[in-house]
DNA sequence: TCGGTCGCTACGAAAACCGTAGCGCGAGAT
DNA sequence: ATCTCGCGCTACGGTTTTCGTAGCGACCGA
């Protein structure tokens, strides 16, 4: 009841890694290959980024295509569960400046 | 344009920080004071979780009341955002398994 | 064969995180 | 006034994660 075997809590932790959210956010849009994924995230360090890719595939969210690595099915249902987040943060953006 | 200079990138760096989520998602249903936010996510080392109160309470998510720490009503937007995430996570549970 | 890009690994330095102990404070009881 | 208790929070040493950079082997077009 408090641990982590509440599968939202399994997904807590495993979308609290750092870059998690943003390489998902990053292949919302279509495919990647593995160095434009690197630098659409701001040049991530390639060990990290590809821990998280093998963490995301195993995890069933992306997987292996033509044009690098794409999202799969539940991926792009994953991803469109983070679109809201857009427009709460440009709300945000305009906290304490008017 | 490739940085996090977007608002929802500052957002998806902020959340992908360990602990954020979950402590996110464990003030979403009422206030809890620093112990109790400490225990209901699993024992965090209290200086990591005094780290990211400091943090969500800079980004106008998280605020001071009198029975501890409650999200604020951009907190609570937020925290419904990730509402969704819970369903998700029901069905990801099945998987590989039926 | 050469140059270019691909996914990915190696590895030392830096930063984040963990676990435990405990401080200073305010409230309630004696 | 003192004692006790739970509160938010800090200190600190050890472990894990992340970073930054360099580069390997494979593939492909010229």
């Amino acid at each position: 009841m408090t641990t982590s075997r509440q599968p939202v809590m399994r997904l807590l932790d495993l979308l609290g890694r750092r870059w998690t959210l943003r390489v998902l956010w990053e292949l919302r849009d279509g495919p990647l290959t593995f160095r434009a994924l690197r630098e659409a995230c701001g040049g991530v360090s390639p060990s990290v980024l590809n821990a998280r890719v093998a963490e995301l595939r195993e995890a069933g969210v992306l997987e292996d295509a033509a044009e690098g690595y794409a999202l799969s099915a539940r991926g792009r249902e994953l991803g469109e569960l983070l679109l809201p987040l857009d427009a709460w943060a440009r709300r945000w953006a305009r906290r304490s400046s008017g």
